[in-house]
DNA sequence: CTGTTAGCGCTTTCAG
DNA sequence: CTGAAAGCGCTAACAG
């Protein structure tokens, strides 16, 4: 790619520019940038002042090339606007930046070809390390192993994948799924629907054991035409609510996440039914719109942020080398009572 | 960097081992897997073949280098979880993809500090673009030049800056907030306040006059102690609607956005006081919150996925070369009534 | 239609 | 403490 000396070329300030100007070579200015120790006091602070000067930004695209490593850690996730994933991000931003590296995210849409081309975006990216919590849609794994084959970090949060052995963060949605109607139980609700996730996803199957073992533990039936399979947005809640019988209401439901739960509590309002007189509704995330709708939701605390963080320290632990074998770590969930119940 | 040969390194196809195995120079791989015309069909097919075989997957990083673009915008927002950035920068994607681009989000958390940093790294990274919406914080807009110097596109959206001079894409926010207050007088408000948002952003700027001009143009006075400087979130609303007096309310109040309305509404309710019998209550936005705050919320409807869309277009004009001279897009809104007036 | 070759801007060994 | 030089993986002008 010869070209022709005296054509203005984008003009771009690079290590060599300065080498020229301060009459050493890259290298040293290289080095100087870089707080190397071999680099006099004198010859720093002169690289300094000039990069200032021209106010110089080292091209990240070519260090990125000759230290093989971009000191970026991708991120994939179904849907940036759900409060959950919004703060596990800034959770991931947060001590990513401590380490001095930088965050890439890709929605995924819960679109399983989305996914793959994010998998492969972010591959080619060459980031040091992956994190993901998989679309609803996702059930064949093969996009990861280009990761694993290359060892490098990857960490699913939240959503976890089934037939592939890999390090995660999640949380005890069981527990949390049990303990939510275990409440309802003791509270006296009798009739209590529950409105699952897509059974194809992990954690859906967790909450809805939750449920199933926690009214058995209770005394109560599991009755499988109480079960709704529905997905994550507040639309599904909005629809599955408009299914249910007036002749034949529950008389409690819990929803699988705070936006199907907040669907259910506006279609039951506007249906005349009143919540949670006719109704209880529980949800789970304990989202900031938990707060908002009326009455507010009962749901069950999820650590966001803290998840984030969690899955960069794993990363930097894989970085590090320490921690050869899969970890997984499963963080506790807390209930929080409000007027829906 | 001299690796000794025979020490295994980590283990990444290239060009030039596939190039070794079907005999040829790596130009004709290269070329192949850009369907470069010069390349015969038979040879084409064989290098995909291989490409597949080994689960090719290109160094971006190189070409970028080589190719002197990375073929990303860089987005810095102040906040992801809101939707009106969500939805944005949905927006961005959408179009960004389908020209082949990729987008790389920062978060400035309002912190002008980290906007920098942000506007920084992406600089490094050598994004092809820039579209920003500035931080609450920011008035010193030197890092923003970075950009300007080198001619690489540069669009704001929504939070236009002062003192630059530059692409944009914006609402119209005086317009908007002058038929939310006009609806308000109209429906018989006498008595109306505003929480603005920080006024050194050019937005709250914009619907404060809309708000003013909106009650002189309709014989009402305007009343600088009725107007109450805030933030943009909810808890914003929270603290400004605490401090109204029950002896000396307003009977409506326009709120900067919907994060702060719903604060408002929720204090409001708190306190005993109804909405809308006693005080109403506008937003802005419509973001979907306004529909689960009971009452639903009054706002106006800011067209936040084709502002990101605007915006991305603009950036592919000025990379065509078309569009030399700085384009100022700015939308229109509408209103929506609900019931909180 | 294909190969040779000179880079892209930075890092790092090796040899002073 | 500093410089020369090779190399990261890919592209493209130029010459067959």
């Amino acid at each position: 790619m010869k070209r022709p000396s005296g054509t203005a070329t984008k003009t771009e300030i690079t290590i060599l520019d300065m080498a020229k100007e301060l009459q050493v070579s890259k290298s040293t200015i290289s080095r100087a940038l870089q707080d190397h120790h071999s680099i006099g006091a004198a010859m720093k602070q002169a690289v300094r002042d000039l990069a200032a000067k021209y106010n110089y930004q080292p091209n990240a695209i070519a260090s990125s090339l000759s230290n093989r490593s971009t000191k970026t850690i991708g991120v994939i996730i179904p849907i940036l606007y759900h409060y959950f994933f919004a703060a596990a991000i800034a959770g991931i931003e947060e001590t990513a930046y401590a380490h001095g590296y930088k965050v890439i995210i890709c929605q995924s849409g819960e679109s399983y070809e989305r996914e793959v081309i994010a998998a492969r975006t972010l591959f080619s990216a060459r980031v040091d390390g992956l994190i993901v919590s998989v679309s609803r849609k996702t059930s064949d794994m093969e996009h990861f192993k280009l990761f694993q084959d290359k060892n490098i970090p990857l960490i699913f949060f939240d959503r976890l994948p089934v037939g592939i052995e890999s390090d995660s963060i999640s949380v005890d949605d069981y527990q949390g799924a049990y303990k939510v109607v275990e409440h309802l139980v003791k509270r006296g609700y009798k009739k209590i629907a529950h409105f699952a996730g897509p059974l194809n996803i992990t954690l859906c199957q967790n909450r809805l054991r939750g449920y199933k073992d926690a009214l058995q533990d209770n005394g109560l039936p599991f009755d499988e035409s109480l079960v709704y399979e529905c997905g994550f947005e507040r639309r599904h809640g909005v629809q599955t609510a408009k299914q249910l019988q007036k002749s034949n209401l529950p008389d409690a439901i819990f929803a699988v996440c705070d936006a199907v739960a907040v669907g259910v509590i506006l279609t039951l309002k506007e249906r005349g039914i009143s919540v949670p007189k006719t109704v209880a509704v529980a949800g789970f995330n304990d989202d900031p719109i938990a707060t908002i709708v009326d009455p507010p939701l009962t749901t069950t605390v999820q650590p966001a942020f803290a998840m984030g963080e969690e899955a960069a320290k794993i990363f930097f632990k894989k970085v590090d080398g320490k921690a050869k074998k899969p970890v997984k770590k499963i963080l506790k969930t807390s209930l929080v009572v409000r007027k829906s119940t």
